[in-house]
DNA sequence: GGTAGACCTGGACGC
DNA sequence: GCGTCCAGGTCTACC
């Protein structure tokens, strides 16, 4: 018998605005069905990997169907997983505090950020967003499930574990997943993964220093400045930005700046100063406001159509 | 500490 | 349809 699960997040939780909240939302293995307005995904669970549908009912409670059944250990280990990728476990109260600093966003309700169901995935997907395209991107995830995930019941891959990428030839990475000159950087990743040289709850931990942190991540294979910045708020840490060209074009086009690179990093530093500790929830809230601008509501975008369009020469007409 | 150039892929563009 | 150019962030070597 399958399993379903309830999970009853924050009162003020929307499924359609908080998952599709981030572009990893439409990344393999995630899916959105705007017809529906359900969220799918493949976990990979100790028993194998299990596909879920998510859905949210009238009562606000969040419904996972799976296509097997799980034991208890396996429906604790869904249950953490969901409620990370999900934005679950961000309390009502730290919404609340980020509309306080930055009142724009409290009408819409923004505060919640997609990410994956683990750590390791953000780091992989991060890695694989850097230098370039969108669609290669979409690609690189696409192939790094298909051909190093496990497939579940019903068919769907889940994401590749840090022992199955630790056990990679970097070569197979690079010629059946896309994945380019990155191919080293991963399996090194998943490796130090493996032996357990990231720690998730110290990165995680408020009392860590920033700085700390950052060092520790630049100092990652495949990490730089702006991998470890997006890295730092899909754990929770909203207090620096993550600069990239999306930034520049951003500064120019919606805040009207002006400048080189250089200067545009200033500038941005300065206007997002005002919002503290919540500067990179601003910042991307007005980002993702540009797009939706452009594109609609991100709950409305197809996987296979809109998903795909944000090149910066899409981006810039 | 700052910077130039290589890395790899795929979209955009010109023919 | 084909060939060429270029965008994209990190890393290394060099000054």
């Amino acid at each position: 018998m399958p399993t379903t699960l309830t999970i009853t997040p924050p009162g003020d939780y929307v499924l359609a605005r908080d998952f599709c909240s981030y572009g990893y939302f439409l990344l393999e293995p995630n899916h959105w069905e705007p017809e529906t307005g359900s969220a799918g995904r493949v976990l990979h669970l100790e028993g194998g990997a299990a596909a879920a549908v998510i859905d949210q009912r009238p009562s606000g409670q969040l419904r996972a169907r799976f296509d097997r059944s799980l034991d208890r250990s396996e429906q604790g280990e869904a249950r953490r997983q969901l409620s990370r990728m999900l934005g679950v476990d961000v309390p009502r109260s730290e919404v609340e505090a980020f509309h306080r600093a930055d009142p724009r966003w409290k009408k819409s309700g923004r505060g919640r950020l997609c990410r994956s169901p683990t750590l390791f995935e953000d780091m992989i997907k991060t890695v694989t967003s850097c230098n370039v395209a969108w669609p290669s991107t979409i690609t690189m995830n696409r192939r790094l499930c298909e051909v190093m995930g496990k497939r579940s019941p019903s068919g769907g891959y889940a994401f590749p574990t840090p022992r199955r990428l630790a056990r990679a030839k970097p070569m197979t990475l690079r010629s059946r997943c896309r994945v380019g000159y990155r191919d080293a950087r991963i399996v090194e990743l998943a490796k130090l993964y493996v032996k357990g040289r990231i720690d998730e709850a110290w990165l995680s931990d408020p009392a860590t220093p920033g700085d700390d942190v950052f060092r520790f991540l630049t100092s990652l294979p495949g990490i730089g400045p702006y991998a470890a910045g997006n890295i730092m708020q899909l754990l929770g840490r909203y207090d620096r930005l993550a600069i990239d060209t999306e930034s520049f074009r951003h500064a120019r086009v919606v805040l009207g700046m002006d400048g080189t690179d250089a200067q545009l990093s200033k500038q941005l530093a300065e206007y997002y100063d005002a919002f503290g500790d919540h500067r990179f929830r601003s910042y991307w809230f007005e980002l993702w406001d540009f797009y939706e601008s452009r594109k609609g509501p991100a709950h409305t975008w197809e996987k296979h159509t809109t998903g795909t369009t944000f090149t910066a020469s899409q981006l810039n007409k």
